[in-house]
Parts: C-alpha cells; structure tokens; sequence
DNA sequence: GTTAGCAGTCGGTATCATCGAGTGCTGGCC
DNA sequence: GGCCAGCACTCGATGATACCGACTGCTAAC
C-alpha cells in the first residue's frame, strides 16, 4: 500500500499538474516535472503501475492519465509542509479580521465570502451551535392582541424568537407578569435544560388564562429547532459554477449547498470520521462524486464551537484551500474569542 | 407600432413555442397553431414583417426564428387574461399557506422556495422595510463585561441587534439603567425617527461613563444599516441554472442573486418604472441579457410591505409565471396581515 | 534498473458530401 | 388584393473519411 519515493513523485506531479490544467497527463510532461529525474519511459513504466494499483486511470488508450480519488487521497496524506497562504491573500485574511467588527452573523457570513474569494470555490461557515450557550435575557413582547413575541438573548450574542399565538386577547400587564415568572427559571439554563426542567414545573398549574397559561406556551416554545440550532452562510457558490463544465451537475450541486441541513450534517460527519478532507464519494453524497470538501473546526476560547468548509470540485487546488481553510479558521477563532 | 390581428396571433404563436422547445420555429410549426388558420406561406409573409419590424430575428438565414426583446414584451403585454394555476399548483400554495406558522423569517423562506418550485425559476422575497416599523421594546442586554447588546423588537416581529462595545467594563446596572432611560423615548418611533430626535437630547449629557454613556452610545448605533433594511429570501437558483446551457452565463447569474442588495435594488427599480416584468436589457444588468424578471409587490394590511420576484431565462414561462407571482404575493399578503 | 527507439492506439480536428428544415419569391386562384 | 401551392435556394446539422499527434507499451541496448 506504500509507494516507493520515485512513484509518490511522480503521482504527486500528475496530480499536480492535472489539478493545474484539467487534461488527462502525459508521461513526457511528468518527466520534465521538477524532481522527477528520469526519463519519460521509466515514468511510463511507473504510471502503468500506479494504474494497477488504482492511483491513475486512462480515460482512453492513447491518453494520458487522470487521478483516481485513491490518487487525490495519496496526495493529500502525503503533502508534507502545509503551505503558506500567498502574500497578498496572507494580508487580506488579516485586514478582513482587523476590521471585521459587529455582529455575530455578519461576521460569519463575510467570513464565508472571504474564504470563498482566496479558494475560488464555494466556502461554508457553520455557526457556534445554540445548544451549549446560555440564557441571558428573557422578554415577552405584544405584537397584536393576540401575538406576542418571545425574545431570547443567548451568551454567544444570538437571539432566539419564538411567536406565541394566542386564542384569545392578551393584555400588556400579562405578558410581563409572565414574563417575570419565566427569568429566573430559565437565565442561566441553555435552551434544552430550560425546555426540559420548566416542563414540570408548569404542569401543575391550570387554566387556560392568565400570566401562568402564557408562561406555559413560552416554555413550551422554548425547545431549540431541529433544523436551527446552528446558522450556515455558505458564499461564494457562484465561484464554484465555473470548476465545472456540465450545467445539469452545477444545478445538482447547487441544489444541494441549498439545503443548509444538508450541507451541515455533510460537514459534521466528515469530522466525525476524524476526516478534514473528503474526497468524491467519500462525501457520501452522489451528486458530489466529483467535489472534494475541506473541513476545519475552528476553536473559540479553546473549546471547538463551530465549522469551515470548502466545496470545490476533486480537482482542487488543495495545498492552497488547505492553506486557506487553516489560516481563516485559525483568526475566526481567534475573532470570537475577544468576546 | 400596433399589429393586426393575424400578425399578432402569429407572434404569440411563435413567443409560445419558443419557449416550449427553444429552438427557432419555423413557418411550419406556427401554421399548424390553433387560432392561426392560415398556410405556412402567408405565415412566413408575416414573420418576415415582424422581423422587419423587430419582433423577431433569424439566427441564420435557413433557419426559423426566435422572439427580440421586443417580442417578449408584446407578448407579455398582450396576454389577455392572466393564467390561473393548474390545479396541483393551486393546491400546493394553498396548503403551504394554511400550515405556514411561525417566524416572519422562515415564512418569507419557506416563501421564496414555494414559489422557485411552482415556477421553476428562482424566486425572491423581499421582507417588508424596517423603515416604517416602530420599536416595540429595547433592551440592553451584557455579554461580556465590555459587550453588550442592544435588542429591539420592532412592530412587524423583526429583531433588530447591535453590538456596543465599550472601552471599560460595564456594570448590568448600568445597562438596566441606560436601557430605561432609553425606552421612553424610543418606543414607538421608528428606527429612523428615533436616531434623530434622540440625538439632540443626548449631546446635552457628557462623560464618558456611566449610564448617560451608554445610552448615548446606544443611540449612535440606532440608525438603520444601509443594506439591511429589509431582509432578502433567494430560493431554487439551483433551478434556474438548468434553463441555461454555458457554465460562464450562470456563474455569472448567481454572482448577482450572491449580492443580495443588487437583487432588492433590481427588483425595486423596475418597480419604480412601473413595470412587473423586465425583460433582458430592460433589468439594466449586463450579465442578466438573457434573462426576465416578474417583480410584484405585495400588501400587509392594506398597505404595500415588501416584493415578491422570479428570475428566469427571456425565454420564461411568462403565463405560468406570472400567475404564480400573482398568487403567492396576493396570499402572502393575506397571511402576514392576519398578524 | 534505466532508457532510446519504435510500432500501435485512438481521440480530436479538418474536409467533404448529404440531408432537411426553413426561407423568399412567383404565379395562379378566389 | 389577399391567400397559398409550388419551387429554387440557403445553410446548419449530421455523418463518413482521412489525417495528425499525443499518448502508450514493449523491446533491446546500455
């Protein structure tokens, strides 16, 4: 299963080079590779090898070779010193967090386009999940006589709503009294300890009126969302169009980046299998058979509090999208932890 | 400028099929129409005038031909009575809206991916402004003892946040304090109205610290956001990339609908020439030549809140189309004004 | 073990003929 | 005068054919 040293050259330069230039590559152009000092027929010789052993294909007899995703795999285990982001993009990653500034959801989803403009491909920014903050502040506020709004402030600075309906009209003075009852059970709670220690609490109490009946419905609002626990801002997809040259596969997969869930529990189980780069039908997604994904949790004070991501096709430039991938994830971090 | 009957039937004939198979239609296909009861000679005798007269044009000399812009627009404008929905469609919205419930934000979502599956087309929401809202609440909520957050509850159920961040720490008593200084003379104006008239009354006060601090800072920070006045909901680009052919032209389309506040000034612009379709060159964008936008607004309470849009090929179902913008905007309407 | 040399493969491109959908025009009919 | 059958013509699309060249695998020599 290992390589000798001569052959993981010459692997790394086809798919270096057909990363370069999408064309199946020929044994002449990998002997003129730098560090690749013998001559076409020896290539040869390997190249026909490394097909047996499932690293190359030809797309035809007479053709050069493409990577198989073996091959792409090989060459990202093996590509030894990550890379250094180029100056320039170096610079913009710093300026874009020195001056990112305001709220939570702004700065995620700059972020995403940031990451999207030094990759070329569409960039996935995953939010700190809402499970593990706290309640800060809890508000009752009237829309309607019959609507109120449940306003939450959680400790990551997110704000959870929740409207209430009710089946008949609610007075200000109620709302408040409600209000009053709910802070001091649930600040300091998360939404899930709230939801579920409140629950027995409000079970004794009857009626169908009145500030207890509205804190009810408010406890009972409070389960965190199935789908929304996390936000997701994904930019740049537009960047991805243009790695591919089928428009049915583009729709495919943009079909695909739009179902936010999706691409969050693609993301998630990627980590899962200790993976921060998965590679064609590793994504475990068909459409995506020909798209690579490069993951990275980023930390916030220390602990993992949310997600980056690439997609771009199999073919990507994936020393520089690692690269870029780290440094953002590594100064995001870095943002959110000032607090 | 005005086309006989026979000659208007024939362009009708022909902006019909073209969208049906868009591939140039002969004089063949349109003879055999219903409601053209003429030979395919008379027919190409009037193609070639409505060519001369712009309608139309050959994309070669032996080939049939394809609506200009012109064409579509006399098409769109001639549409006599506006399509009804089959019925599934018809179905579909109606039960969407029945069971939508919930957060404005996720209905406007829910909303725009609706309305990209009845029409195949990406579809855009445009919520309604914050301008006109009032401020129902405001709150000042600590999250780290330099950080705090600034949480108002508008009239329509939108949030609005902004971050303060301080250069000393900050007491939560000083924020409740600043918070109840700040809510009389807020609640009830709107976003705009209440940076302006709380200005004056604040340069009166001085210090840098303490609660007068923060409330001014509070104010600083109430002024509307440029681009976020109103919050844009883009679904089923995915949908719309299949009905082009050149991976470039979508890439291209999509670069647009990333920029959400060209997508809102698009919309609001050929609203402002009081129009509800824009059709190629009309949308005043390069890259969108080829495609067509059926823009309306719809009304909460009577009263005109946000613009409901699909963005589709020139060559667009206009009836279809048409028909479910009207439907889902005037349902749309009808839903939020419940309350 | 490496490599120069060579025969063989096969997709891509160019050339050419054919086909057919579609046109414009003409002349006859109502 | 308006309509239409008929006809000659145009030109892109399709398919066959040949050619070119970028490859390969193999062999024999170093």
């Amino acid at each position: 299963m290992t390589l000798d040293d001569r052959k993981a050259t010459i692997l790394r330069a086809v798919v270096a080079e057909y990363i370069e230039t999408a064309q199946p590559v020929g044994s002449g152009h990998v002997a003129q590779a730098p560090g690749v000092n013998v001559s076409s027929a020896t290539v040869r010789n390997d190249m026909a090898l490394l097909e047996q052993e499932g690293y190359l294909v030809q797309p035809h007899t007479s053709a050069g070779r493409v990577p198989t995703e073996k091959g792409y795999r090989f060459f990202v285990d093996h590509l030894g010193s990550p890379d250094q982001l180029v100056g320039a993009d170096a610079q913009q990653v710093r300026s874009f967090f020195r001056a990112a500034h305001g709220e939570l959801e702004q700065v995620l989803q700059d972020t995403s386009r940031l990451l999207a403009g030094l990759t070329q491909y569409a960039a996935v920014v995953v939010g700190p999940p809402h499970e593990a903050a706290t309640i800060r502040s809890v508000q009752l506020v009237g829309l309607t006589p019959r609507v109120a709004l449940l306003v939450m402030v959680l400790s990551n600075g997110v704000i959870e709503k929740r409207t209430l309906e009710f089946d008949h009209d609610v007075e200000e003075l109620e709302l408040a009294a409600a209000a009053l009852a709910l802070a001091p059970r649930v600040v300091g709670e998360t939404l899930a300890s709230a939801a579920a220690c409140a629950v027995p609490v409000d079970e004794q109490l009857d009626g169908t009126t009145g500030p207890a009946a509205i804190t009810r419905r408010a406890v009972a609002a409070l389960a965190p969302d199935e789908h929304h626990d996390e936000q997701v801002f994904i930019g740049g997809a537009s960047r991805m169009a243009s790695a591919f040259d089928a428009v049915a596969q583009v729709s495919e997969i943009l079909q695909i980046l739009e179902q936010q869930y999706v691409v969050v529990s693609l993301l998630r189980d990627v980590l899962d299998r200790g993976l921060n780069v998965a590679i064609g039908t590793e994504t475990g997604m068909v459409p995506l058979a020909d798209c690579a994904v490069i993951v990275s949790p980023y930390l916030v004070d220390g602990e993992t509090a949310g997600t980056i991501g690439v997609l771009g096709p199999t073919r990507m430039n994936y020393p520089q999208a690692l690269a870029a991938v780290a440094v953002v994830s590594q100064r995001l971090g870095h943002r959110l932890s000032e607090g």
